[in-house]
DNA sequence: GTCTATAACGTGATAGAC
DNA sequence: GTCTATCACGTTATAGAC
């Protein structure tokens, strides 16, 4: 019918709303929750602050729709995995190459965000993170078992517990490495492979 | 000369100013720089929030004192511990009850706060949070390497990158409990004690 | 010296233009 | 269906009362 409507710029079905995503995403884990606004989203895609909310219905829905992706994003990344003779030690150091990539982005964990800001955070976001949790905990905890039966790994304490220690140690290094402090993150992944008894892949 | 002056309660020289750092680190420490407001201090004070600014000059002056003072208390702590036949095994267990201490008052850990929210904190309290994971990583550093040297302690990793491990996955076990799982911290507690080679005090 | 009243701004959200 | 104009509220900060 006509190729511009109106006085705004049409944009491809559903692409504002994946644009929308995006940024909220980097906003959020880069300065949390409370420390970005729909007008900065708005900014970066040249339209109005209120335009955002045709896409989500609020902030906090906004926020939930977020965290939903990370779990959709890591059960995609699982599924990609290549299986080999090292599968377990690989998969981990692969988990630690994920978490390390936020770094370069500014970015910190999503888990480690949410647990920062519990207390102020919409439910349906923490109940997502909360998802996102268990499952990467699960995750850890039959690659780590695995590991083990296997003779690629050896620990001493319990495999679900090992599986916290690598989440939680992955989160809280990347927030370390946040204060001017970039090598940290290294260090912890080098403490932690020799803690979980697996040699560094070269 | 008069027991109450003007319209306002007087209170002891100082107390104010204390109460709002005390009020200022719990909120921060529960919902983050972004999550709290000098109108939320000011209530649980019974005064308005324009009086807050007599005592502080900003919220980037408050919580750069609220940081200050974490490094106060941290250097205190450090003086208090007993010496022992199993010093550092004592100490690094205390250090661990410690950060678990926050969990129960519904705090994170303060570094944690300062790495999630390093983008979008005022430039003074980095300074300062910076200063505090220095002195911490100096303090564990020193007692893992002391404990090993003593046969009280075992793991191949460097002690520097032990203490990184120790002090991340801290923070990022006490975010983890805050996703209504409040077991988690225990679960890294004991991942990290046996991979520190430390068989529990029970 | 200590606090109140109020300003100036930024926020999430809504109603309605096209 | 998509976005703009505008609102009501909460924020930090300042000027000045006592």
């Amino acid at each position: 019918m006509s190729e511009v409507v109106g006085q705004f710029k049409p944009r491809p079905r559903g692409e504002t709303r994946r644009r929308i995503l995006n940024i909220a995403a980097d906003w959020l884990q880069q300065r949390g929750y409370h420390g970005f606004s729909f007008a900065q989203i708005a900014d970066e895609l040249e339209i109005r602050s209120g335009a955002v909310h045709y896409h989500f219905r609020g902030k906090a829905d906004l926020v939930e729709a977020v965290f939903a992706r990370y779990r959709e994003e890591f059960a995609w990344w699982c599924g990609q995995l290549p299986e080999g003779p090292r599968r377990s030690v690989d998969w981990v150091e692969r988990f630690l190459d994920l978490e390390a990539k936020n770094i370069e982005r500014g970015r910190v964990c999503p888990l480690g965000l949410a647990g920062v800001e519990f207390a102020s955070l919409p439910a349906a976001a923490c109940r997502e993170a909360e998802a996102l949790r268990d499952e990467l905990r699960d995750w850890l905890t039959d690659t780590l078992h695995t590991g083990r039966a296997n003779g690629e790994l050896s620990f001493s304490a319990a495999p679900q517990d090992m599986a916290q220690l690598v989440m939680a140690s992955a989160q809280g290094a990347i927030q370390l490495a946040r204060l001017q402090s970039p090598g940290d993150f290294l260090k912890v992944r080098r403490a932690l492979l020799a803690s979980l008894g697996a040699t560094a892949a070269h």
